[in-house]
Formats: structure tokens, sequence, C-alpha cells
DNA sequence: TGGATTTGACCAGC
DNA sequence: GCTGGTCAAATCCA
């Protein structure tokens, strides 16, 4: 396939997402008002899934695009599509690296991967922060020969499950939006996900049902029904591992630090004001020089902020 | 005040 | 000796 040819067929594989995606929160609504039933639950989970499964192509088309235009030289990195989250990128079945051990760990080069000598799992993805796990920084450092700094994370559980998941994140470029690489290493082991409401902090962790009801419509109810109001949004655009419940107040949060295209992907959220999803849309995200700064500023509307 | 982030120092692989 | 990954004290912030 040709240069012109496949932006031909990212283009289109764009409009039809862009489609889908003003369609959803009509859907959703739609299916909301109805009782739940088998034939609402396969539509809403169909056109979640069509979501995300265009997410992905375009992502990997995208990213396809840019390694192709980039200089031959330039090793290519095993890049596998994400199952999850946006263009977020997923795991590997298994991860048995050596690294793993405590301690300092063995350099993996881009090479290494591309060749799968290492475990360690490498991808390509706009929405660096959005994988469904919640990380805590702990380091940031210059890479020789990049432009940008590497961030270091761990899972913020490390020290309550003993969970030895790190990843690192390394912004390759100043496009827009921003594509980052994510380097993950030792699959996760804490199996929680976690939730802060905002009457509490962190002190009140819960267990995620492993099994949370896949109908949009009764998911819908219970956001509006139950009494903490928590967000389902990740869920409904998401497959195992699950990303954490939120409640209203920390979804909005979050929402000043997700991308453009994360952003506007879940726009059916309830929890998410539609002024946000607006001026999302209107404000085009801005570049910054850190990975570890947002990707965009959105300014939460005055009756919005709490 | 406690959790999260920053940042310079340290350590081990290459 | 250089470099990437981690540690941990200092700092920030809600």
């Amino acid at each position: 396939m040709d240069c012109c040819d496949r932006e031909c067929a990212v283009e289109e594989v764009a409009q039809v997402y862009e489609r889908i995606k003003i369609q959803q929160p009509f859907l959703l609504r739609h299916c909301s008002s109805l009782p739940p039933s088998t034939a609402t639950q396969q539509l809403a989970q169909t056109h979640s899934e069509a979501l995300r499964a265009l997410n992905v192509a375009l992502s990997v088309m995208k990213q396809q695009h840019q390694q192709s235009s980039a200089a031959p030289a330039t090793p290519s990195i095993k890049a596998e599509p994400p199952s999850h989250g946006g263009a977020a990128p997923c795991y590997p079945e298994a991860i048995t690296t050596s690294a793993a051990r405590r301690g300092k760990r063995r350099r993996t080069t881009m090479e290494e991967a591309a060749a799968g000598k290492t475990s360690s799992w490498a991808g390509l993805t706009t929405v660096p922060y959005e994988d469904g796990y919640e990380w805590r920084k702990y380091g940031e450092k210059k890479i020789n020969g990049t432009s940008f700094t590497r961030s270091y994370f761990r899972c913020t559980y490390k020290d309550d499950t003993g969970c030895l998941a790190t990843k690192h994140v390394q912004q390759k470029d100043s496009s827009d939006p921003p594509v980052f690489q994510v380097t993950y290493n030792n699959k996760h082991t804490c199996n929680i996900c976690t939730t802060t409401t905002a009457a509490s902090k962190s002190s009140d962790r819960e267990i995620i049902n492993p099994h949370p009801p896949n109908n949009a419509a009764v998911m819908m109810n219970n956001v509006v029904k139950s009494k903490n109001h928590r967000c389902w949004c990740c869920l409904l655009l998401s497959r195992p591992p699950l990303p954490p419940l939120l409640s209203i107040e920390r979804c909005r949060r979050r929402a000043n630090m997700i991308s453009h295209h994360f952003l506007s992907a879940v726009c059916s959220c309830p929890a998410v004001p539609q002024q946000i999803i607006m001026a999302s849309i209107r404000h085009r995200p801005q570049v910054h020089a850190s990975p570890a700064t947002p990707a965009m500023d959105i300014i939460i509307p005055q009756e919005e902020q709490t």
C-alpha cells in the first residue's frame, strides 16, 4: 500500500470513528430510556467495541505512517494494538523478564524489544497516562539522543500489594497530539483498582467487582441512581484489565489530564461536563515539553468546579 | 498532615 | 566511564 492509499485509509477510518463517536451519547441515552434487554445490551456493546476498535486502528495506522516516513535506520519497536482504554497499550500475556528483580535492571534496547528478546513491552500512544491503572511517578531522566525527558512510574499499590509493575513514558515528538512511547515492565499483580470519592481520600480503597455490568443502560442507571455517582465511562470503553471506577469529582479532575483523543472518546460520560468536552474540541491540545504535564489545558466552567 | 511529585545521588549493566 | 533505572530526601499541594 503506497503512501496515498494509506492516507486515504486513515482519513476514512477517522471519518467513521468521528461519526460513531458523535452517535454514541445519543445511543446510550436511548438505551438508558429503554428497559434492559439483550438487544439493547448488544447494541451498546457493539457500538462501544466498534468505537474502541476504530480508535485502535487509527492509532496503529498513524503510528505505521510515522514509522514509514522516519529515517530507514530507525529501529522499529514492538507495537501491538491496545486492547482497552482508547489508545493505551496493553500487556503481553507473558512478562518474565529478569528485570523484574528488585534493584538495578538490565537495559533493554529497542532492537531487543523488536526482536522479542525482552519481555518488557513498548508501544506508541497519545494517551500514555490513561491505561486503566494507577501509577506513581518515581523518577524522571534525560535520556541521551532524545529531546524529551523520560518519566518513570510504578504501580501505586506496590507498597500495599507488592505489585512490581512499572512503566516509563518517553515523548517521541511534538506532533499534535504528541506521541509517547510507553514501555511496560512486569505485569500487574495487584488486581485492584481504586476510587477516591469527593468525600474521602485514598484511604477508602475498594476492590472493584471483576464482573461489572456490560449493559450500558444498567450502568447509566447506576450512575444516575447511585449515591456516590460512580463514573463508568472507562468501563464502557474498556475490556480487562479494568480501569478504576471514578467519582464524578475525580473524573472531572482527570478530564483535565487526559488527551484530546481520549476525552472526545468518552464524551458520552455523564460525569464529564459537556462544557469540558466542547472546550476540548474548541481548543487544540497544547504541546508540553514534559510528558508529565497535561497533554492539554481545559478550563472547567465555574459552575462545575467544586 | 499525609500523599504525590521533583530531583540529585547512587548503583549496576554494558 | 557512561548510561539508564531506582532511591530517597526535599518539596509541593489539597
